[in-house]
DNA sequence: TATGAATGAGTTTTCATTCAT
DNA sequence: AATGAATGAAAACTCATTCAT
């Protein structure tokens, strides 16, 4: 977070860029990237056309900050669930782990659906565009995942037949399915709904991992 | 399947209209449907440009015509998977029926996987366009898969608390993520690799769902 | 010249593409190359906006096929003449090469006054855009000059003390200054005028540098 | 020459304006007037935005204000040449005059590289903007030219059939071009070139205007 | 069927100029 | 005098689609 480049000047000034970027989020989720235009964003926010270029280089870079903004949010988050240890020292069990993150992401998208969204249509799955662009970064994320599970592994706690790797994307493929299945407007949503989902994804996968 | 139009003539003549969609895929899965113009279809296709417009209405139907073609061989054989019955006449048990599903999956991955490439990345999550458009027709086969699962929990194999929709959804999304690791080449590929994803994916979710 | 891609057809047809040419001579001319837009050239020839772009890349890539055309075409000329011999074999007089040269330039200019405009005002001093482009092809023409002037010294016609890539320089500017005040209607124009300035430009330059 | 609306103050104030001018000129010469933007022209002279517009009405203003500065000069010092007599009172003979002011042109090129070469590249030659806005600034000097010419063709010392102002137009094209040919560094430069140009010019030209 | 020239609406980006501070 | 954020018109270029042959 903070990637602001203007001072926050205590949060009573508009600060046009943060505006801009909020307005493209709801811009993006409501028409997409590609059918979007830039002068749809700077309709939303409120300002003048030429302003959304004298903050950000191009449409792209709109969308790259809003991606990285958030997903490097996760990746501090699932850094510092990996880390974490219990009061005893140890560290916490995988469960605990995975269900964190499980939990990060569908309170993200409870907290705000439009970004959550842009980010799984627009750029995760955008193998030949802005998903190619942040590979690295995206694929931190699977790999501190498969880190865990590895962990897990050594154990003893999951099987030891298991690709880690490919257990990580199963998870968090589980994950972002539900995401899409809200997005879609396919699965029900309400509080009830994402608790709910946030037990099934671990409790299916983890009891699917574990000995 | 065989949604040609065109008399297939003992697979001698060039058939145009296969040229250019099997081009399609090829161009769409390089470039994306976005940055790729029709020109380049043609091209790649070895016909001239206008020839597209005789075959397809637009740019985007031709991505449509990709999608069912492949879509629907998949539902097909969902439907099929879920109304066999063993030879005493049970109906097979979901490990093998999801295990069926997860097959045909990774060997149409395997067997295309610049098609099941741009069916991933231009469709089932474009929920602004391509996505949207056919959303009825994806959600066909998540609702099946849903439908398998609803029966194992009445049968008592999958555990009571498990709402349906939701494990389909995880399912099917761990599986699409298997596809998206190897499409971002995340994930190393390979015969064997093939074999065991399979079988993890179905041993992880089946496992987890399972009493 | 013909540097057409397009079959001429027995001049019947209309050429689109020397269409565009033509009229962005008469607009580059009246407006300047940077005051006028794309779809002032379409306009002018009469065709659809995108034509220019479908035989040209750039706005720029219609200016150089205009300047190269000619260009190349006088650079063909100042080849010819100093090649030239008179009929018992001896090389033709400077002052006969030189005048032939400026004739050239000044016909040119009397042919078509907006092409050469064009080709002044637009390339052959454009030091910082297309003149450093072409700055090769333009050189040619200066040291063809120049080497005639080479010669007429060791031939002992022009006085030794004399830097002939200078002297080039100063009789091509002269010339093209003579052009200059009639774009700028600081000279009078007219066949008799036209013709005087030949014989100015070539008697005054040469009488100044013969022995 | 001072056309400084602002005080002298003795040289030690930064004079904001002049900074602007000077640091114009050298963008100018660099990107050329059209390929620089006013943040280049305010960068290079380490003054904000803003103030560029404080001084200049436009971007335009500015290079207008950069050639009547100079070319201002110019006509000063030909019109003292014209004036010129010889301590006998009788005017200064023609290659004098002449010689004095291809001496004062190359000066001033030696002295300003980067000036000259945008007088000549973006305001003498262009026919459609800022050539035609100066164009009876610059006609004067062509003028005055012509009419030392003329009076050395009454005096008897220059040809009869010689047209003056053509003639003029000859001599100034012959000096413009050798500075054309030092900015696109197609001649070579060096305090032993530029007096050798000098005495060129004035030899050639006069030599062959002379009886 | 097959070709590719022709059309023109649509969009990003640039940048001179204005203006509030 | 000085700053730089804000404005918005302008234009090049793209490319899906049409159409005459």
């Amino acid at each position: 977070m903070s990637t602001e480049r203007v001072p926050a000047s205590g949060a009573k000034a508009p600060d046009k860029r943060r505006l801009i970027l909020d307005a493209a989020v709801r811009v993006f989720a409501r028409q997409g990237f590609h059918a979007c235009r830039v002068a749809d964003i700077a309709d939303e926010a409120g300002v003048a056309y030429g302003l959304v270029y004298h903050y950000f280089a191009s449409k792209d870079e709109v969308l790259d900050t809003l991606f990285l903004e958030r997903w490097n949010v996760m990746l501090e988050l699932i850094r510092e669930v990996d880390a974490a240890s219990s009061p005893e020292g140890d560290s916490i069990p995988v469960r605990e782990k995975l269900g964190a993150i499980a939990s990060f992401i569908i309170d993200s998208y409870q907290h705000d659906p439009d970004l959550m969204k842009v980010i799984i249509v627009e750029v995760t799955r955008a193998a030949n565009s802005f998903g190619n662009t942040h590979i690295a970064t995206i694929r931190e994320a699977y790999d501190l995942i498969g880190g865990m599970i590895a962990q897990a592994q050594e154990q003893g706690v999951f099987k030891a037949e298991i690709e880690p790797r490919f257990a990580a994307m199963a998870f968090y493929g589980a994950i972002e399915q539900l995401l899409t299945g809200w997005i879609f407007d396919l699965l029900p949503q309400g509080d009830e709904y994402f608790e709910r989902a946030k037990w099934l994804v671990v409790e299916t996968v983890c009891g699917g991992l574990e000995q």
